[in-house]
RNA sequence: GCCGCCCUAGCUCAGCUGGUAGAGCAACUGUCUUGUAAACAGUCGGUCGUCGGUUCGAAUCCGAUGGGCGGCUCCA
């Protein structure tokens, strides 16, 4: 309760912000046009119309005008006008997008126009009018003068549509309490630190290459080695969770795409055909057509059902060079993908073990902090509406049954199916679509699937799409961000590094080090070619788990002196007491397959 | 794809308003044989993302192009 009034009453703050922005603007660019300015949940921002574009140098100089604005204390008065008179006003105003915005109102119904005004208290006149319902604090005194910052200017579409001019949008900070900023802007620093892109550079986890192609990602050998324990773990998981695995090809004659509907609709999407015997192949962006054909090879029966077929397939995608983000937005990547064909009769069942399976691979990983968003019917849609409602409604169920929390995004499914996505934030607070789990009107149409049911005729059956992790790549970089590169134990791709206090004690050192690896631990040996302290600070900056330095006392006593990276306490341990120890750390954190 | 910013050695960065490139780390070679986060010395390393233009002269100014970053749009 106290929480919410709170957090709207910053709300108030960071919009009436944007309004001193606003004003701020229009003072330095008469002739600016106002978008609109709404409070977002670091702050706020708003849209203009310039002469010209801005600098960096220009929010230096807005600020400043922000504040004087502030220590006028000018009064924000709500008034209203009838849409007649509102519409005339904003047109001697000349704001063109919000005589838009008022038009579309008047459209929708609305008979009058809300307006506020910012009133200078000595003498009454009216140094800025917005065309908004509010609401905002009483008067410009009462923003905190301190605890805001313009950051960002950035190009943005008006009404978020591509076909619409792009305005330059300036984004500010804000919050109630100088102290709050501060904070805010440490963790964005502290966030940074663990951003994917730059501990896969300093940890040598993966690179990119700009002359090899933007967006693709090519994995070092410490990222392979934990891509490989995802995969190992997956798959166990999946095979002890009823699935099958299959192979696919990477390409598909034009048959398959045209089929699907894929060449129809998601062309621009697809990487440029081969051509092969005079016959067009495409790299496949997507795996089900392909999973379609295994099981169009034979006449199904219901005794069959349910089918799930699991596959790490890697497939490409030509996506925007603008959208390429790390490891979280690429070209190609590996889907955990798998299809679940099954009867009316399954598909509840179904969707709620394949969610259940979903959540149990996230916290098997250490994740907990998820948000779920169900997807219902767009417009424009195939499949029946009794299919879509069914399929709706067993999302639901299946997220209710979870005990997950979940938004409806009400229109926001494909045009085949209703589905459930699981999101996860990234470092900065950005959140990623990871898990999907969706249905498909549309292919088993377009494929003519079949079965065979109990009464002797053909039935189309259900099929559900789902990736759980999403793909490897985008998980790998949340996994990166999640732990800050300090990876479980279970997880690290260098779990011990044997550090000899000098090459006098190689002969132990590599004793240590041999009994390790052959008991199929991840091990790394450092001779001395450098100082005990930097092999100990390179150890320390590529985050291992356990340094085991050996000497003297440690050969003698036949123990190790075990450094922990994450409590960086030192210890010695008699080698089956560290086996203990680091098996001990491996049980906790994994859970193993279900 | 759109708007803005950025791109100098393997990495992190310096290089004022144009005079033709520098540091630390890394790598390599020696010396040192080390007790819990950087031993010492030397060597190597860049046609300053690419192409074109302006200029007596361009890392620096202009244009194009590739890539990255932050947004927007998109995300089957």
């Amino acid at each position: 309760m106290a929480k919410e009034n709170i957090s709207s009453n910053l709300d108030k703050i960071r919009h009436s912000f944007s309004h001193v922005l606003a004003q701020a603007v229009l003072e330095m660019f008469p002739e600016a046009k106002l978008g609109i300015g709404p409070a977002i949940d670091n702050g706020f921002y708003y849209d203009f119309e310039l002469p010209r574009t801005l600098i960096p140098e220009d929010l230096k100089i807005i600020e400043k005008k922000m504040k004087k604005i502030i220590s006028q204390n000018q009064k924000f008065v709500s008034g209203k006008q009838p849409a007649d008179k509102a519409m005339d006003f904003l047109k001697e105003y000349n704001q063109k997008y919000k005589l838009e915005l008022a038009s579309d109102l008047i459209k929708s119904g609305e008979k009058e126009i809300c307006f506020y005004e910012n009133i200078q208290p000595e003498n009454g006149s009216i140094k800025f009018v917005d065309m908004c319902a509010g609401p905002h604090v009483e008067s410009t005194g009462k923003l905190p003068v301190k605890a805001f910052k313009l950051y960002s200017i950035a190009g943005a579409y008006w009404k978020g549509d591509e076909k619409n001019l792009m305005l330059q949008r300036i984004y500010g900070y804000a919050f109630s309490r100088k102290e709050d900023l501060d904070d805010y802007l440490n963790k964005i620093e502290e966030a940074k630190k663990r951003d994917h892109r730059k501990l896969g550079k300093d940890l040598d986890l993966f690179s990119v290459h700009e002359k090899a192609g933007p967006g693709l990602i090519y994995w070092h050998p410490k990222g392979a080695r934990i891509r490989h324990i995802i995969e190992t773990f997956w798959k166990e998981a999946h095979i002890k969770n009823g699935y099958e695995m299959v192979y696919t090809p990477h390409i598909g004659r034009s048959w398959l795409w045209e089929t699907s509907g894929h060449l129809g609709f998601y062309r621009e999407n697809m990487y440029a055909p081969m051509n092969i015997d005079e016959e067009e192949y495409f790299i496949k962006p997507m795996n089900c057509p392909f999973h379609i054909m295994i099981y169009n090879n034979s006449k199904r029966s219901y005794r069959e059902l349910p089918m799930r077929w699991a596959e790490l397939g890697t497939v490409y995608r030509y996506e925007h060079s603008g959208v390429l983000h790390g490891l979280l937005r690429v070209r190609g990547f590996t889907q955990d993908d798998a299809h679940i064909i099954c009867t009316p009769e399954q598909i509840q069942d179904e969707i709620i073990e394949a969610l259940r399976f979903s959540l149990f691979m996230w916290k098997s990983f250490g994740f907990e902090d998820i948000k779920a968003y169900i997807a219902t019917k767009p417009d424009k849609s195939v499949g029946e509406k009794s299919r879509w409602d069914q399929a709706t409604k067993s999302l639901i169920e299946a997220a209710e049954k979870e005990g997950l929390s979940f938004e409806m995004d009400e229109g926001g499914g494909a045009f085949y199916g209703p589905k459930i996505d699981l999101k996860i934030k990234d470092a900065i607070g950005r959140e990623w679509q990871m898990s999907t789990i969706q249905f498909d009107f549309n292919l088993p149409e377009r494929f003519d699937m079949k079965y065979i049911g109990q009464d002797g005729k053909e039935h189309r059956p259900y099929m559900v799409h789902r990736a759980l992790l999403g793909s490897l790549e985008r998980f790998f970089g949340l996994l990166v961000e999640h732990y800050s590169g300090s990876f479980p134990l279970w997880i690290s791709p260098v779990q011990a590094v044997v550090i000899p206090v000098s090459d006098n004690f190689d002969a132990y050192g590599e004793k240590v080090y041999t009994e390790l690896k052959n008991k199929g631990y991840r091990v790394e040996y450092v001779s001395a070619d450098d100082s005990l302290n930097k092999r100990i600070r390179k150890a320390e900056l590529s985050k291992i788990p356990y340094m085991l330095i050996v000497g003297e006392k440690e050969e003698n006593d036949k123990t190790v002196s075990v450094r922990s990276y994450k409590t960086k306490d030192q210890k010695v341990y008699k080698m089956v007491d560290f086996y203990k120890l680091m098996n001990d750390e491996i049980k906790n954190k994994e859970t193993g397959p279900a």
